[in-house]
DNA sequence: CGCACCCCCTGCCGGC
DNA sequence: TGCCGGCAGGGGGTGC
């Protein structure tokens, strides 16, 4: 489902909602998740404060006054909201955790069961430190030379490229079919065969699509909502995702769908040559 | 090491 | 109406 842009308006939203809570109970559905669910590991949830929630491209966490953190990811259909203790529990809700003196529950749904959901403690940092720098939280000139060598040393596609969390972190197959429409790049074209004008173009289209997507509370085209169960309204703002058919809004060329490493990608042809 | 390929899983939609 | 294939915001493992 989520891409940064979703998982940071659901980081955004989830925040007041929890921050300074305590966890009152934890109940845990029986399928597994990716990874499993470790059930004696959420134990150690009970009773502690929410002190930070974190994010780093599509990984959010939440940390806890003893030291603990629960770390997500939402695959393709996971949702993360905060609802009523009382409200219905529906179908593939996997993780609740209550909180104390209040009506409010987080609950973790997620359908296909892509998402992981595990708890581990602050000090680790291996999942975080696998991925790539995120372009809408730290961007510096040292962490764009880097994306910007590890583009122009493969001979993978610009596209491909893109999708590969340790290159850079948070961009999905929405932002990276609209950030190269931005930065007129084909997107199968390889990385070592762009010039550094056209890396440089789209080192400043992906910050912009990100920040932009945020701003707009994130894309719901199908699953995904923020904290709140909300949509984002950013559907309404793409230039070229599932936009097929469609004139391409700089040149009123038809806008195609290709497949791409087994991803559906969009592009116009003539911007994009 | 990089890179094609395949898998995980449910739901929905279109075609027959 | 039902069945089947294809497809969906992700990511990891395998084998060459």
């Amino acid at each position: 489902m989520p891409e940064g842009p979703e998982v940071e308006t659901v980081r955004r939203t989830l925040q007041p909602l929890l921050l300074g809570r305590r966890v009152g109970s934890v109940w845990l559905g029986t399928q597994k998740l990716r990874n499993v669910l470790v059930k004696q590991d959420f134990a150690v949830l009970v009773g502690q404060e929410i002190i930070h929630l974190g994010r780093h491209g599509k990984l959010l966490w939440l940390d806890f006054s003893r030291g603990a953190r629960a770390l997500i990811r939402l695959g393709m259909t996971g949702r993360l909201t905060v609802t009523s203790k009382q409200s219905a529990v529906e179908k593939h809700t996997h993780v609740r955790l209550a909180l104390k003196d209040n009506d409010n529950e987080l609950r973790y749904v997620d359908p296909r069961r892509f998402g992981e959901f595990f708890i581990t403690d602050q000090s680790d940092r291996s999942s975080i430190d696998k991925m790539g720098p995120d372009p809408t939280t730290t961007w510096t000139a040292r962490e764009q030379t880097q994306v910007a060598q590890s583009i122009k040393k493969s001979s993978r596609s610009i596209k491909e490229i893109l999708l590969d969390q340790q290159v850079l972190a948070g961009v999905g197959n929405i932002y990276a079919s609209e950030s190269l429409f931005i930065a007129k790049i084909s997107p199968f074209a390889n990385g070592c065969s762009l010039s550094a004008a056209q890396i440089n173009r789209l080192l400043s289209s992906i910050p912009q699509v990100l920040q932009a997507a945020i701003v707009n509370g994130g894309t719901s085209f199908s699953d995904y909502v923020d904290g709140n169960g909300k949509k984002g309204a950013n559907i309404d703002f793409v230039q070229v995702f599932m936009r097929q058919g469609l004139p391409c809004p700089s040149c009123k060329n038809t806008i195609e769908k290709r497949t791409q490493g087994g991803r559906s990608t969009y592009f116009c042809c003539k911007c994009q040559g």
